[in-house]
DNA sequence: CCCCACTATTGACCATTGGTCAATAGTGGA
DNA sequence: TCCACTATTGACCAATGGTCAATAGTGGGG
């Protein structure tokens, strides 16, 4: 068993290997810059080896995503824990999104390369109902924070669904996050801090639902202040100042 | 000069043709479903003749991309001369994007090609540019319009900048077009008609930016009515219900 | 009407690269 | 030490974007 026992680690190491530099070709240089070849020669083993563990390059490239969006989901978690008024509590999720963001700049840029039928198609089946997982686990971390805010009574449950308040929450951060990597667009709407924007926009989302306390009616710098200090201590950004008034 | 003019001409329309094709291509199969050997047999002219056109895949697709999304301003140039309050008249943008989505099904997801790096830069720079003034094309008609609701006292101007606020428009516009067509999204958020989703969060949007006349106070539907009937009296899409309350 | 110079078009060819698999090196138990 | 089995390799294949020398077509001048 101890023989076994080794070469699944060892196995599992390689994997692990080939994953974090595909992760950097994948960040740094897109999806075409690079070749099977390169990433070989980058972990030195054979073109053939790379794929006793990965069906194709997509296969591959969707493995890298899923881990990102594994972290992702496990931030969504943590800022979940944080205590406090319903609105607060999503702001949490907002902060987590941001946080990932920061550190995995150009994840927003990978995840648009998924959705391209092509690329999804030439994945294994394992590895996309793994990444539709914890996709659906970011979403699942939302919703119940909705429920919660409707329960509670903070956000109106009589205009819309609370499924419908989380896809109109996700979609305003994801529509954010992706316009704010056009560069074009930083240029022609004057965007300095992509961040700070996608969290303005988060508030604007949450006031037009209705979530109570509204942006004007509760002090959310102490909020994040509280957020900062509780959940996210190890935090790479500053904290970006909320919508004047 | 006839014969140079005729030469012109015909050179004019098989572009045309080429670009026909290739948006069949495009939308129906994706970029990698298909290749140039086989659109020059559709269009039946060998593949060297299509390099004297594009100088690469990339650059025809970007040449396809920005044809749509000159229909696109288009549309938006037409809804902007809605007459009203100035929400009635962003709506009538709202309207005209979902216009767009509706006769284009897939045009989000070829424009999400286009924000990968190698694709963009295997492009002709005139391409790129053309296609660059046409997106500024539909952010200035936004903008134009947020300006003159800030001037006429519909919308806090002391809050944000009218960029930030064009801007937070069109990243909830384009966040919930991309995640509409995501087929897990629908499953798990349980979205039934997408282009319902994408105007009732764009109201979300209006209502959290402060712009008067809200929804709970204004008759929209009767503005939807207006704007069919005045504008878009061939539009291809039922009228959505606008949010209950 | 023919001829020639010039242009337009072609498709065989090239280079790149994702993916395969027969050959080889390595390993561990007898 | 040897053998049977596994792990690894990299030469090879097929597909395809892109090129360009060869060929077909064209129109003006004689």
């Amino acid at each position: 068993m101890s023989v076994s026992d080794r070469k699944v680690q060892e196995r599992a190491a390689r994997e692990e290997l080939i994953l974090g530099h595909a992760r950097g070709f994948l960040l740094r240089r897109g999806f075409q810059d690079w070749n099977m070849e390169q990433l070989a020669g980058a972990v030195n083993y054979a073109k053939g080896t790379l794929y006793l563990h990965f069906e194709s390059k997509e296969d591959l490239c969707l493995a890298v995503a899923t881990r990102a969006l594994r972290e992702r989901a496990d931030l969504f978690e943590r800022a979940s824990r944080f205590t406090g008024r319903t609105r607060e509590r999503i702001r949490a999720i907002g902060f987590a999104c941001c946080e990932f963001a920061c550190s995995h700049p150009d994840y927003f840029k990978v995840e648009l390369m998924l959705k391209s039928a092509s690329f999804w198609e030439k994945a294994t089946e394992t590895r996309r109902q793994a990444h539709q997982m914890e996709g659906a686990r970011c979403f699942r971390l939302v919703h119940e924070i909705v429920k919660e805010g409707m329960r509670a009574g903070d956000l109106p449950h009589d205009r819309m669904t609370s499924e419908s308040v989380a896809f109109a929450l996700i979609a305003v951060t994801v529509g954010s996050h992706i316009m704010s990597l056009e560069p074009a667009m930083k240029l022609v709407a004057g965007i300095e801090d992509p961040i700070r924007t996608v969290r303005q926009n988060q508030d604007l989302m949450c006031d037009g639902l209705g979530w109570r306390p509204l942006l004007a009616d509760w002090d959310y710098s102490a909020t994040d202040a509280r957020l900062r200090r509780e959940i996210f201590s190890t935090a790479t950004w500053c904290d970006p100042v909320t919508i004047a008034g």
